[in-house]
DNA sequence: CTGTTAGCGCCTTCAT
DNA sequence: ATGAAGGCGCTAACAG
């Protein structure tokens, strides 16, 4: 293991422009960068992490916090694990995963000893114990997500309410007058995740907004059969399908349907909405507007190494505004 | 941020007093110790991580490579990259992601920076380069899956070989001479993942020493409908038919089955082997052989874990036994 | 443009 | 059972 001692002693410099050299952080002659460079390639020399965390009091890690519930989608958990990390590396930081029991104590931890300079937060509830720690810590911490009160917080995520007007106004568009929404089962509603309300009363209130008639289902998880027929049972004349869900129920929501009869798009017109997943191999290809993990946690990590780098910590919060993609899965209902 | 000198003045003892009563490594006086812990919790003292791991030369931080397939089933990798964080934080360590478009290069710096003590390696391929890498490094690394040449490596995974000959032995007592086998997309094959490969070759050895005819398909992405009607070109008396592969062709490969007329468990005997998913909500529930993601990373994380604490480096293979899980999908079959 | 040097906070050996 | 003190390797003033 070289050290910085070894290089300034093969290039027959000081230690200060060794560091100066691999740094940039001062001018150097063209020469003596270069003696530097090739020494330390030579040598295979790179900075101790634990000396450079030391001295500059930074340790160049973020680390995120993705607690795992019973009904965690463990895919799109993922995704957004891994988006955090591309983008981290990009800004030269390392990412650090806290996943545990008590996301409060490895929040603490990760602060407390300087492990990680900052703190990615994933999978918000409305009412979410980390967002109260995030105001006492003094520490830089983004949330993937709008918690209830986001007072003091930064936050970044899809701007859900506008999701689910944007869906509403697609259907009510194309002449349909009864649509019935696909919400998350009811575990994941009790605990109240707060992206699922927010899509909820959004869609609630566009509907009324419409005057049009509108029914909500809770799926189980993985299958979409009961909720499909409890919203045919209340809404006999429905002819549009908002999926707000999992990747499982959406993909299930098609068989479903036609158990019934209907087909789409000929008798029920199909949206998936704030969907992580695709949904062109879905049989019939369904339109969507996308939850862009790599547009949020982009955006948050840019938030948070700007919150560390530049001291930049303003309370604030991002909204992504959505996107339709067009399949051709809402049709004029026909009749 | 307290410190050791903090908690020592508090406390009114010198600092390797502290640091001696908070890490326990030599007897401290009851009342001492006492002091030195109420001093530190009343200043909310938690050493730091970067002077920690200087000193002492450990970053009590272990690594995870974890590269990104566009056929990769992000729901098993993220299974896996959380029982070893699971496993890590039992054992005093943290996690860090390293997933990013050169694993080589992460895994150097990680190494080369001493940023974390040891790496897990996960999703290994047949000729995996960050196999021969392991070898070069003189560094803790633990693969999660085996490569073609082990020499001088520690591995751990499912005995894939035995699931295979597991679920072929099972079909076959039960009589069944035709067998198919729902492998992994030729994507995956093609670029020699290991673990079906070892699957596929085990299948083939056993069908061959029972004499039985059996044919393998390689399934589209997402959807079994085309394997499942191969197999059933091939083999025009199967009976009994091997899921080895992601969840969703295992869920889609029922309702193919079905589509051609067969029902399970009564024409057609089903078992999912080395299944990272459960099948008891498919409809009918599948015989299982689990992926057991928690055993084979505990396990691997152990051993990383005793090769850095306690140098245990000693090249080794572990090979986790596989286990049957009846459900009642493989029957006599009828004539 | 380059060298010298004082820490960063903790662990650990050596005294006592 | 406790204290004193020397690093660990690097960064960033501070001097030229």
């Amino acid at each position: 293991m070289a050290t910085v001692d070894d290089v300034a002693k093969a290039a027959g410099v000081s230690i200060s422009t060794v560091s100066y050299a691999l740094s940039g952080k001062r001018s150097i002659s063209h020469g003596t960068r270069e003696r530097v460079l090739k020494a330390a390639a030579e040598l295979d020399y790179l900075p101790r992490a634990s000396a450079r965390m030391l001295a500059a009091n930074r340790s160049q890690i973020i680390a995120v916090t993705a607690p795992l519930h019973a009904d965690t989608d463990h895919s799109v958990h993922m995704q957004f694990a891994m988006e955090v990390t591309k983008e981290a590396r990009a800004l030269d930081y390392d990412t650090l995963l806290l996943v545990h029991d008590d996301p409060m104590e490895a929040m603490r931890r990760s602060a407390g000893t300087a492990l990680a300079d900052g703190i990615i937060v994933l999978d918000v509830d409305a009412h979410d114990a980390r967002a109260d720690l995030a105001r006492r810590l003094d520490y830089p911490v983004v949330f993937v997500g709008i918690p209830a009160d986001t007072t003091g917080l930064m936050c970044v995520d899809l701007d859900f309410e506008a999701a689910a007007r944007m869906a509403v106004d697609r259907l009510v568009d194309a002449g349909h007058r009864g649509i019935g929404l696909i919400s998350h089962p009811r575990v994941t509603m009790d605990r109240e995740s707060n992206f699922p309300l927010r899509f909820l009363s959004s869609f609630e209130d566009r509907c009324r907004e419409h005057g049009i008639d509108f029914a909500v289902a809770y799926p189980d998880e993985h299958s979409a059969t009961r909720a499909v027929s409890e919203l045919l049972a209340a809404l006999p004349h429905l002819t549009g399908l908002v999926l707000n869900t999992g990747s499982d129920v959406a993909a299930d929501s098609l068989p479903a349907l036609l158990a019934h009869g209907f087909t789409v798009p000929h008798d029920v017109s199909v949206i998936a909405a704030a969907a992580a997943y695709t949904t062109h191999h879905l049989g019939v290809p369904i339109d969507r507007i996308p939850l862009d993990a790599h547009a949020s946690c982009a955006a948050a990590v840019d938030l948070l190494v700007a919150a560390i780098d530049r001291g930049e910590r303003g309370a604030r919060t991002v909204l992504l505004p959505p996107e339709y993609q067009d399949f051709g899965s809402v049709r004029t209902p026909a009749g």
